[in-house]
DNA sequence: ACCTGAACACCGTTCAAGT
DNA sequence: ACCTGAACACCGTTCAAGT
């Protein structure tokens, strides 16, 4: 699975073939099934590793602070592994693994023990979660790609025309004015989320 | 490109070959290069075939509640051909073909004109966009697989653990006290995002 | 102008055979 | 117990050859 992890996050999961992690091992690619079932239960325990990791307790927190803290920290790391967000969203046989479980039941928790009911904790739930990954999915397929972004951008450019794309124009112009590794609008957006949700809370 | 779309919103876009959209022309797969430079242009177009879709001119309406049926026809739109939200965002290699441009532009021009400065217009527009593709994208991915929902749910519950998962038992329990299409999920993080946007209006 | 056969360089996975 | 060769049923794409 670290062999499999290291590719993956080298030259996108797209890439990753068993043939390939077996060249990484030196072995042949059947031999890989002597110790896991098939691929997809590879990129299942490779996405749950990721999950693993985001940060779920934060000591001495009030709710908003600990539920940020933990968009934020699953967003850097769906950002280290670009392949994980694509996975999770794109499963094609859903799966709930064991760290995702947690996952899921600690930002679930976090809402009700701030004083949400039920179901706006599911709400709230949803819109945190499909904010975290599918902003995140996003900003990863939206990259400018690192090779040659000169030659990017100019082609890009060349698709607009000033008349019917002003305002995306300016809105390049923006992107350029306040470079962002994207930590920036992923906050505007988580924020307009959390303070929502605290609108509605209960007084 | 017809048939290319019949096939992908019947199977998926992961079973979409070549050859099996050559099968249903009754032509073999290579002939299609004649009119197609590959698939992945094949791809594109379908996507902006789909973005074309999405109704951006509402007459006589407040930017708010335009800007919510372009998010919601978007989301009908999405679940219709459950392919095009993947395939915009996990594209590999990014590109923006007319009609998305359009829609892009259209919901920038309608912040915008909204009052709002050209960095909160681009602010708002990435957590529109991020809501509207990745909320749908999320729901896709989670849809209980129709061919056999009860086992699917009761396979779902045997994983979870009555100390461990309470609250996630608590909010599967409210997805089936209040079943849902998905629109009223969608909605509420919509409303949160437009409401929240609002609230930064300067008056 | 359009279609095809054959070919190339890939996939995931199975399974009998080796050590 | 672990690894491998050979094979199966697939991919996207190219290109010379046909009509």
């Amino acid at each position: 699975m670290d062999a499999a992890m290291t590719l993956a996050d080298a030259s996108g999961v797209r890439a990753l073939s068993m043939r390939q992690i077996g060249d990484h091992l030196g072995v042949q690619a059947m031999s890989l099934y002597n110790y896991v079932s098939g691929k997809n239960a590879l990129l299942s325990a490779m996405v749950d590793h990721v999950f693993g990791e985001i940060p779920l307790e934060v000591p001495n927190a009030d709710w908003k602070t600990s539920l940020r803290a933990t968009a934020t920290g699953a967003h850097d790391l769906f950002l280290a592994h670009p392949w994980a967000c694509e996975l999770v969203l794109t499963p094609g046989s859903i799966d709930f693994p064991n760290a995702r479980l947690r996952y899921m039941e600690s930002i679930l928790a976090r809402l009700r023990q701030a004083g949400f009911s039920p179901l706006d904790a599911s709400h709230g739930y949803h819109a945190l979660d499909s904010h975290t990954l599918g902003y995140t999915l996003w900003e990863l397929g939206h990259r400018i790609p690192p090779d040659t972004p000169e030659d990017f951008i100019e082609e890009l450019f060349k698709q607009l025309d000033d008349d019917a794309h002003r305002y995306l124009l300016e809105h390049a112009k923006v992107h350029f004015e306040y470079p962002d590794d994207g930590t920036n609008d992923f906050a505007f957006g988580l924020d307009l989320i959390l303070d929502g949700l605290d609108a509605r809370l209960p007084r």
